[in-house]
DNA sequence: CAGTCCATTCAGTATTGACTGAACGAAGTC
DNA sequence: GACTTCGTTCAGTCAATACTGAATGGACTG
């Protein structure tokens, strides 16, 4: 990918601060903006010289990305380095990482229901049924939005370079 | 409020976790789940007693609580300490949440996609199709549970204290 | 098989920010 | 109107952790 001119800076930094917000690295953020930027597959090196981070750091967050389901690896014929791409499923994980989310909360509610003494509690119970509710209308909107979206099959006019699984 | 036992400390412990690790604060999660247990108003004094902590402390993440939509306002007659419940709407204030999350991601890809180099960009025009999407399903969502659970209208059987808003 | 080019891991550093104690301000009581 | 009793704000401290540079380990090339 060509240097990154000011925009694409803007939307890098501001993506930086948003995962930020939300628990995440600055770092990690930069990296997923920039791959939704670049329409292509890219490499550490490249990431880390556009980036101008570390190449440890590239790493590090580049795995925890992967691990949240935004980037998936990619290949280059002919070329050793390791590539990435934004995962094309990338917002069903958006969905996923909601449900995960709603279900580390259910389960902390679950353990406290299971005690009898608090069993009864209200606030607890409407917490239960709402996470209930909520992660079965999540699998609703997965389906709903891969019924509207997903069916498209692969168009074979991407950017340039080849990109393999 | 009686003391905490063991089981409760366990609840308003995971719950601070959870907090943190979402973002948040350990405190603000356990004195949100702090006043699920309750189920009847606590000030600010006694919520710095059970969970032993500052009082300062106890003040600024009941408001970022507050701000959030998770707890709100309660006073009790004769007592000029300053009350606070868990919000009645709470779970959709969840949603709203949710929506606010989305909505920042949103606006961070409208800005970009207002630049137009970057308005042909293929992931940027699908983070923003999906916000809409999911934007809408969450206001779908929140009207059903209240269709569901909302209806039924406010019993006067509450704990003991009188509460008003 | 030596040499090069990667990515990853690890220890160290530096920044961030959550929490505390003290000062301040507001509201109410005698 | 002085005193008490709260809640909030502010400066300071301390712990957590994101990031870096150096070392390690794999994979390919000649």
């Amino acid at each position: 990918m060509r240097e990154l001119e000011t925009a694409e800076h803007r939307f890098i930094e501001a993506m930086g601060l948003y995962f930020e917000r939300r628990g995440g690295t600055r770092i990690g953020g930069r990296i997923y903006a920039l791959l939704m930027l670049a329409g292509e597959p890219l490499s550490n090196k490249r990431i880390a010289e556009l980036l101008k981070v570390s190449a440890a750091s590239v790493s590090t967050n580049l795995r925890a990305c992967a691990d949240m389901g935004l980037v998936e690896p990619a290949s280059v014929p002919g070329d050793r380095q390791h590539y990435h791409v934004i995962h094309s499923q990338g917002w069903e994980g958006k969905l996923r990482v909601a449900e995960e989310s709603l279900s580390a909360f259910a389960r902390i509610c679950a353990e406290a229901l299971a005690v009898p003494r608090l069993a009864g509690n209200r606030s607890l119970r409407e917490a239960s049924a709402f996470c209930d509710f909520y992660k079965a209308e999540l699998t609703g909107i997965a389906e709903r939005w891969r019924a509207a979206h997903a069916p498209r099959p692969p168009r074979p006019d991407k950017t340039s370079k080849g990109r393999t699984a």
